[in-house]
DNA sequence: GCACATATGAAAACGGTTGTCATTTTCACT
DNA sequence: AGTGAAAATGACAACCGTTTTCATATGTGC
């Protein structure tokens, strides 16, 4: 597995927000910085293991990248605009747990995404 | 703008929950229903449009297409044995609307999976 | 310098989706 | 029935984001 190109990492922080991986790439050529595609879509991939950012999908199903805080979180997001909202999922940790507890299951983690439409779209 | 071929709506009925494009057409080729692949995505473009279907991604990007108002319900799987039971999703409801509409956001779905160790495993 | 592992990126392959367009079907009006 | 306009259909190609391949470049310890 190859390690991130730290550049990747800076031009997403700089991006702010989501950014697809041709997003990232466009800009860095726009930098002049010289770097490849595939260097990118591998360097994202690797974010991505190490937990360092987040993927979501577009409604046309591009992938778009974010940094994301290591404390666990949900996303509501806009469909139609990509706007998102990081969500503290105090209500949904305890319904998780309870859940579990009833059916017998431990080590239980979960997925929760929520998705609409904002008040701008 | 093309009208929805019946058939494919049948299809999607009959696949319970999501389904993707490709696997309404592999339903229906298995079926001995002559359709083509291009139909099958029109139609679904046009219930996408009257609002009679859902859509949402999966995790790699691919489409996938539901009956609205079919009945909703959540998965808690083991991790290890595969055992899955269907969760009635009360508490997670309210939740997700609540959280809509404090952020203002409407036509909001959902998504939200447990997945952990069962009792016997 | 030399051997070996890793990183890189151009190009090809891949897969889901959409566009094109010639053909077929539907349907209203003779 | 016969006619023609309009809608629907589907084989095929184009598109586009992503992944794989592979040859080359770069680094690292000896
Ligand atoms: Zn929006
Ligand atoms: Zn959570
Ligand atoms: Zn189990
Ligand atoms: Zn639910």
């Amino acid at each position: 597995m190859s390690r991130s190109n730290p550049r990747v990492l800076s031009t997403l922080e700089r991006a702010g927000g989501f950014a697809s991986a041709q997003e990232i790439y466009a800009l860095m050529q726009r930098d002049g910085q010289q770097i490849g595609l595939t260097t990118v879509y591998r360097s994202l991939q690797s974010l991505l293991n190490d937990k360092i950012v987040d993927v979501l999908r577009r409604e046309d199903g591009e992938a778009i990248y974010r940094l994301c805080g290591e404390s666990h979180h949900h996303h509501l997001v806009c469909k139609s605009c990509g706007k998102t909202v990081e969500i503290e999922g105090g209500a949904i940790e305890k319904w998780a747990k309870n859940i579990a507890s009833e059916n017998g299951f431990r080590d239980v983690g979960h997925t929760a995404e929520l998705f609409g439409t904002c008040s701008n779209c």
